[in-house]
DNA sequence: CACCATGTTCCTTG
DNA sequence: CCAAGGAACATGGT
């Protein structure tokens, strides 16, 4: 479930974890997740190095190391594409059947898994440049959104998984945002009246804040859970309700009543992939704005 | 077998 | 050059 709240939630349980250790071993299992760093300049530069900070930007996980014989840290560049998952394992316990990077850290493995390898972890820091401003610093502002949007013409769902509009939404939060700004997926972008702009900036902040405060307050766990399952967050106790899939209004719940009106919820396809909306509840703004 | 899936990049088309 | 749309990537769930 990686989106900006995930990456933000493992972050933070990750960093504590593994500040000041030092790996040594690196295990590439799929070379695919490297990217342009081949297996042999990750081991040369990641061996007897030590893990100084871990920050994020948009879905990425920034890993500062200190490596030997070296002036400047080294930046190590993750990424959990659509399964990723980054957690620490005792070393003695199997690797899960799609592990993709291990790190090993004295008693304990860092684990990189991820069943499809859509995934990243590479030297490659180029992408992070390309990134639009991080929803929840000032820098995403009215003003910007307002100019950055002027000439689409594109549905302003679409644009906002752009991770260059604004880094860290993505098909999720996309829909539940727009539901809460009360705004229609397929309003073209340019189409937003200021009022709009303010409502959508905000509901994307609000979103993406509570969701990484209500993932901060689930128990993590990690690693070698009995049946294997190597959860890492949201993890749940066995019969517990699944609170990620409850707290969302509208991704995934096609057919169901809304929330806020009882009207149900309808699924469309835009650019390919799935999007979730209330007609009744969001659709007033679509017309009111192509008259 | 069919269709769907939290993401990004590359290629084509206009 | 840019915007927009679609396929590809790889695996698993229903």
């Amino acid at each position: 479930m990686p989106e900006l709240p995930e990456v933000e939630v493992l972050v933070r349980h990750l960093q504590p974890l593994i500040r000041n250790k030092t790996i040594r071993s690196v295990r590439v299992l799929r070379a695919k997740v490297l990217g342009n760093t081949s297996p042999a300049e990750l081991k040369r530069t990641l061996l007897g190095a030590r893990f100084v900070g871990l920050t994020r930007r948009g879905k990425y996980l920034c890993f500062k190391l200190h490596a030997r014989r070296r002036a400047g840290p080294v930046i190590l560049v993750g990424h959990l594409g659509m399964t990723g998952r980054m957690y620490l394992s005792r070393r003695r316990d199997a690797l899960p059947k799609h592990a993709a990077v291990v790190l090993e850290l004295g008693r304990e493995n860092f684990v990189f898994e991820d069943t499809r390898y859509f995934g990243r972890l590479t030297l490659d820091g180029r992408a992070i440049t390309r990134l639009g401003p991080e929803p929840l610093a000032d820098g995403f502002s009215v003003g910007y959104l307002s100019t950055a949007l002027a000439r689409s013409t594109q549905a302003i769902k679409v644009r906002l998984l752009d991770q260059t509009l604004v880094a860290g939404i993505g098909n999720i939060y996309a829909s539940e945002a727009l539901f809460r700004a009360g705004i229609s997926p397929r309003l073209p972008a340019r189409g937003l009246n200021t009022k709009q702009l303010r409502r959508l900036r905000r509901a994307i902040r609000e979103v993406l804040r509570e969701a990484i405060r209500f993932g901060s307050t689930v128990p993590l766990h990690h690693g070698h859970a009995a049946d294997g399952d190597g959860l890492f967050y949201f993890g749940r106790a066995a019969g517990a309700p699944d609170y990620y899939e409850e707290r969302l209004r509208v991704y995934d719940r096609e057919g169901q009543p809304c929330a806020r009106c009882g009207g149900a919820i309808r699924r469309i396809v835009q650019a390919a992939r799935s999007t979730f909306y209330c007609p009744r509840c969001q659709e007033q703004t679509e017309k009111r704005q192509t008259r």
